[in-house]
DNA sequence: TTTAGGG
DNA sequence: CCCTAAA
């Protein structure tokens, strides 16, 4: 398309015409149903307009066929238009259209028809102006509508009726709000208009309209985008059209920033139910290539308005692609990353440190508070003790580590931070791989761990403790009486392989102890009788060792002598005499 | 690395 | 359960 072929003309007696209509030429080899579904056709594309009649004026009027349909709905609509103002160019009926042409031209039609269905009622557009040879289907009359005084209030009521009923935003309206308020004071009648029910009534007839074509969110954003830049758009106008005004230039040049408004509108006015289901099933793709259209045509450089539009909106590259090129497709990738980094920046920073796991919280406020506390004495540190939830027990920062384990070579604040890290994060390791272990082994787990977390939490290195459940002692038991006393990493490996958390010198040590308690159990049992049998079946519920693993202990630690203990074990099975010496301590003491 | 033993 | 020495 060239510059001219967008250029409105004026009629001859001088007035701006802002409905200046050429005859459209429609290309029969292009048509919108044929059209490939990754390159969206613009109207203009085989809406040719052949020749430039009166190019007078108003290079900032902008008309298509399309736009100017709707044009004449709002004139319908708005019953204040004279139509005897209304001229019909002669060359704009074109009685030997094709066939292929009709058909576009009827497209044409019932999309214009369609975006009536909408505002207009009661009143058939072609018996309202039968000059317009609306009805008999030729959608590209070329129409010269004589710029009267009442125009200018025409025009915004146009703007305002077009966009209000059917689809908008509020920010769309608003901005041709104001475009016509600075315009004519008379706008401002229209001004009253809820545009927030607008926006409801819109939305409504939108989804109802693409209700079995398109995805209601990919439309919605597509058509929010398109009314966003068309907010823009129409912002962008009216900040040119002041400095118009500035610059002491015609009202016309105003209209022609309002008839850019109406192109708005009437984009946004087309997916009407009508429309849609007056045509084929992709009626949905038709309206959004019908958008683009308006879009497309906006884009092209036939003005000085349109240049500015077109900087501008090339400063907005991406929702001018999005909007003009890519209508029938989805968003460009990075439309989505962006918009998902963004919400998730925006969720980051509404979420703050609330969504750290606890485990880093706590952390996080220790190694802050640390870092805080030899330069701020209380105000942050409060605030981050505050977000503190208390799931575990806070030690005090201060609270030397060594004092659970004295032998530690003292570390320092920061070693000593990054310690407690290590070990709460082993911590919660360790308790994930516990868990799925046994039903018994998560009871004794429960209230003890977090006592024993609590207090094994200064000391760096410790590991925490996890109590033997019975069936852990059972398969020890019966490691040793398979690979024998002293084999633990075979044990191990055959009967620990799951439990990381339990090694070799882990089954050591509690063999050791189990050799021992096997030792006081029965020997306090021979000796003493049922007095201390009787303690010894607390200790027995405190241990959760069966009586009959003690016994197992015991045969298979005469079977297989444990090094140094097979002193003790020798002991206690020598007289009773010398196991009452050595075992006395052991059963008072506990 | 594993085991034994002290703590 | 940790630590260390010894193998």
């Amino acid at each position: 398309m060239t510059l001219d072929n967008h250029r409105n003309k004026l009629p001859s007696n001088g007035i701006p015409n802002m409905f200046t209509c050429k005859p459209y030429q429609v290309d029969p080899d292009i048509s919108m149903f044929t059209a490939s579904e990754g390159e969206p056709v613009g109207l203009e594309h085989f809406l040719v307009q052949p020749e430039c009649k009166e190019d007078l004026v108003s290079d900032f009027i902008d008309l298509d066929a399309f736009q100017i349909q709707k044009c004449f709905n709002m004139e319908d609509i708005s019953g204040t238009f004279e139509y005897d103002q209304l001229k019909l160019d002669s060359d704009a009926v074109h009685p030997n259209l094709s066939q292929g042409e009709g058909k576009n031209l009827e497209f044409l039609y019932e999309l214009y028809k369609g975006s009536n269905n909408g505002i207009v009622q009661g009143k058939d557009t072609s018996s309202t102006s039968e000059e317009f040879h609306l009805d008999a289907k030729y959608a590209d009359i070329a129409l010269e509508l004589d710029h009267g005084p009442c125009k200018e209030s025409y025009m915004g009521n146009v703007a305002l009726e077009s966009q209000a009923p059917e689809v908008c935003t509020g920010d769309s309206v608003n901005e041709i709000l104001d475009l016509s308020s600075t315009n004519d004071p008379m706008l401002k009648y229209s001004s009253s208009l809820d545009s927030s029910l607008l926006d409801h009534i819109a939305t409504k007839e939108l989804h109802e309209a693409f209700k079995d074509v398109c995805d209601y969110e990919t439309l919605d954003r597509e058509w929010l985008q398109q009314h966003d830049f068309f907010a823009m758009k129409n912002h962008v106008e009216m900040e040119n059209s002041m400095s118009l005004i500035k610059c002491g230039v015609t009202s016309s040049e105003h209209e022609g920033k309002m008839l850019s408004s109406i192109d708005y509108a009437a984009s946004t006015t087309d997916p009407t139910p009508g429309a849609i289901y007056d045509e084929t099933k992709s009626g949905g793709q038709q309206v959004k290539r019908k958008r683009l259209t308006s879009c497309d045509f906006l884009k092209t450089p036939n003005s000085e308005v349109s240049k500015v539009e077109k900087s501008s909106l090339d400063g907005e590259d991406n929702a001018e692609t999005l909007v003009t090129q890519k209508r029938s497709r989805k968003p460009p990738r990075r439309y989505i990353e962006e918009s998902l980094d963004y919400e998730s920046k925006s969720y980051n920073k509404k979420c703050g440190i609330a969504y750290r796991r606890p485990n880093d919280r706590f952390l996080h406020v220790r190694s802050q508070k640390q870092k805080w506390q030899k330069y701020f004495q209380t105000e942050q540190v409060v605030c981050q003790d505050d977000c503190f939830d208390g799931n575990c027990i806070q030690v005090p920062f201060d609270l030397p580590a060594e004092k659970e384990h004295p032998k530690k070579n003292k570390s320092s604040v920061v070693q000593d931070s990054e310690d407690c890290k290590d070990n709460r994060l082993l911590c919660l390791g360790e308790k994930l791989d516990v868990e799925p272990f046994s039903a018994e082994s998560q009871e004794d787990l429960s209230e003890d761990e977090c006592v024993t977390r609590s207090y094994t939490k200064g000391s760096s290195r410790r590991k925490r403790h996890i109590s033997w459940t019975p069936s852990e002692v059972v398969k020890l038991v019966e490691g040793v009486s398979q690979c024998g006393v002293g084999r633990w990493t075979e044990i191990k490996r055959l009967l620990f392989s799951s439990s990381s958390h339990r090694t070799s010198v882990d089954l050591k040590d509690k063999w050791r102890n189990l050799l021992r308690a096997s030792c006081t159990q029965l020997q306090i049992k021979e000796k003493v009788g049922l007095k201390m049998f009787v303690e010894q079946g607390r200790k027995q519920a405190s241990n959760n060792i069966p009586e009959s693993v003690l016994w197992r202990v015991r045969e298979l630690a005469v079977m297989y002598p444990y090094p140094r203990e097979s002193k003790s074990k020798v002991s206690f099975t020598a007289p009773p005499a010398a196991t009452n010496t050595t075992l006395v301590p052991l059963s008072t003491a506990v």
